[in-house]
DNA sequence: TTATGTGAAAGGATTCACAGCC
DNA sequence: GGCTGTGAATCCTTTCACATAA
């Protein structure tokens, strides 16, 4: 078993973050832990998260289970969690000031290390201690300090601009706040952080009342 | 062709409020769309998009494509998003008010029309028009106005008890922004939204030092 | 006895490729 | 010529079920 990272797909890897977060709370609870609780609590089968492991490494124990922080630190690392990770963010709007503000970023280990906007009134000022910059200095900042992550707070009309310039200077992997669905070249990741659709894909499920078949052509 | 509500995955489903995201947007712009470029525009392929389309109907003229303002209404009509949707938010700290001052909700059509919390310094304030209210009238308020969405921004301690509050008082579908893997029952749906594990189901592909062989026990 | 790790089987989702229509 | 709608084929993901180990 060589796992190569290209080898592992893309569903498996959306999931580690979900047993890190549930082995985060499970430590210092309990030493062990087996796939069937891990499991329940994630509201997936047993099976799947002992092949998700599996692709990783033997983790486990058989007749006992998994040691919480041992696996813990395992899948840390195996994320590249077990670092801190810079990020530059651009847009600093109600929105970018809102992602600014958030604590849970930097807890988690990512440090927002700068600010960007085109608005002159902004730049030079510090929200929740972060210096905002004029965007012209994106690239400067993201090479000085080797930062491989950005943020997209900019109004939706200006998203893709933003992205742009991001992937121009290097930036590998993209969180996209704005409502639109951005171009990234290949060997660049994005993620969209929507809470609109996340509502609107839900709604499907609630109306219940006329039936679909009156809304076909 | 009589689709069932059940009968359509819940893959389709997430991808419909990202085909209404671009169609708004081509709304104006031009008339007709072919799959092909829809699929160039949210990085899926044209079949993809007609096999989702044609679970609904027929929308699309061979030879042209698909009227773009017809083609969003439809959707619009089968995603249920022709109505406005009320909705609570429980957790009125500093993540429940930047909700609550966040604008697309109320443009897409969500509106938050009651606000929960326990400090009793907050309760009859108001939050961008919202009253916030005592968590314990959170079923009159659900039952009165009719709600059926629940947003939980509690802190992550309080979570799973909002969510069961929720449940309790009949609320069918939740948005989560806590950080915590909660359970509903079967017919109640739930969308976490986190953008901690988004940044954190990105580190993976960027972490190409270190091979993962040398992490595996 | 209990729970892992894993091939084999089943089940879903996506792409292919083409008939049919504009 | 261009593009949809759709069975068939392919590819991917999840579950089953059991040998294996503590």
């Amino acid at each position: 078993l060589r796992p190569e990272v290209g080898a592992i797909r893309e569903v498996v890897v959306a999931r580690l973050p979900l047993y890190i977060r549930v082995l985060s709370r499970l430590e210092g609870e309990k030493e062990i832990v087996s796939s069937q609780e891990l499991g329940y609590r994630l509201q997936l089968s047993a099976a799947q998260i002992r092949k998700d492991l599996s692709l990783f490494g033997k983790f486990g124990k058989q007749g006992r289970g998994y040691d919480v922080s041992g696996l813990l630190g395992a899948l840390r690392r195996i994320m590249g969690l077990d670092r801190e990770w810079a990020m530059v963010l651009v847009g600093v709007g109600r929105l970018g000031r809102a992602v600014l503000d958030y604590g849970r970023f930097t807890r988690a280990g990512f440090r927002i290390v700068a600010a960007f906007d085109i608005d002159q009134a902004l730049v030079g000022k510090r929200i929740g201690g972060v210096l905002i910059q004029d965007v012209t200095e994106l690239g400067d900042t993201v090479h000085s300090k080797g930062v491989r992550i950005g943020i997209v707070s900019a109004p939706a009309s200006q998203a893709q601009g933003v992205v742009d310039s991001m992937v121009g200077v290097g930036i590998k992997a993209i969180l996209n706040y704005a409502p639109v669905a951005a171009r990234v070249p290949p060997g660049v990741r994005l993620r969209d952080i929507d809470p609109v659709m996340a509502a609107q894909s839900i709604t499907f499920y609630l109306r219940e009342e006329s039936p679909l078949e009156e809304l076909m052509p």
